[in-house]
DNA sequence: CGCGTTTGACCTGCGC
DNA sequence: GCGCAGGTCAAACGCG
């Protein structure tokens, strides 16, 4: 795949704009546990064991395409339908050495047009593309951080 | 020729 | 203990 059409990412409500990747991995993760636990049928997975959790976090955005380059190399590893949505999930992983930073994105048979990008780990490198016309997607991002 | 995508099988965790 | 669902690997293929 090439990267040359970025997807358009419109505002959907929150106005919290987004930082780069990298910074985007500080978010808490317990926000995005709680997200997950709300997605998924809700279980008590505490399981004592919390410095086991990656540092991981999600975003929904609106877009016609489901691959948002973000500036890194993404490889995909795997596709797996899951059972609650029609559309399969897609799981991608950066190229970089050492960098073993994953990607899951989820579009909602609801509405296609929204897609679910969760992130996990965080980038130990710089970005390789221009950041130049990245940062004029994040400009009209936005993440949900608010759960 | 190199690398990324594809696709099916295999592995693991959790629920019942 | 078995079955299901989700997640990952790996070989092959296709494209640049």
């Amino acid at each position: 795949m090439e990267d040359q059409r970025y997807p358009r990412v419109v505002l959907e409500s929150s106005p919290l704009l987004a930082p780069p990747p990298h910074d985007l991995a500080m978010i808490k993760q317990d926000d995005h546990d709680a997200m997950m636990m709300g997605l998924v049928p809700e279980k008590d997975k505490n399981k004592g064991d919390r410095k086991s959790k990656k540092p991981r976090f999600a975003f929904q955005t609106r877009s016609q395409v489901d691959i948002l380059d973000d500036g890194y190399r993404w490889r995909k590893y795997g596709q797996k339908a899951v059972k609650n949505n029609t559309f399969p999930r897609s799981y991608y992983r950066c190229t970089h050495e050492g960098c073993n930073v994953k990607k899951q994105i989820q579009r909602l048979c609801k509405d296609e047009g929204v897609v679910v990008t969760t992130y996990e780990g965080m980038h130990s490198h710089p970005i390789q593309k221009s950041t130049d016309n990245f940062d004029h997607i994040l400009a009209q991002m936005q993440i949900y951080t608010s759960f």
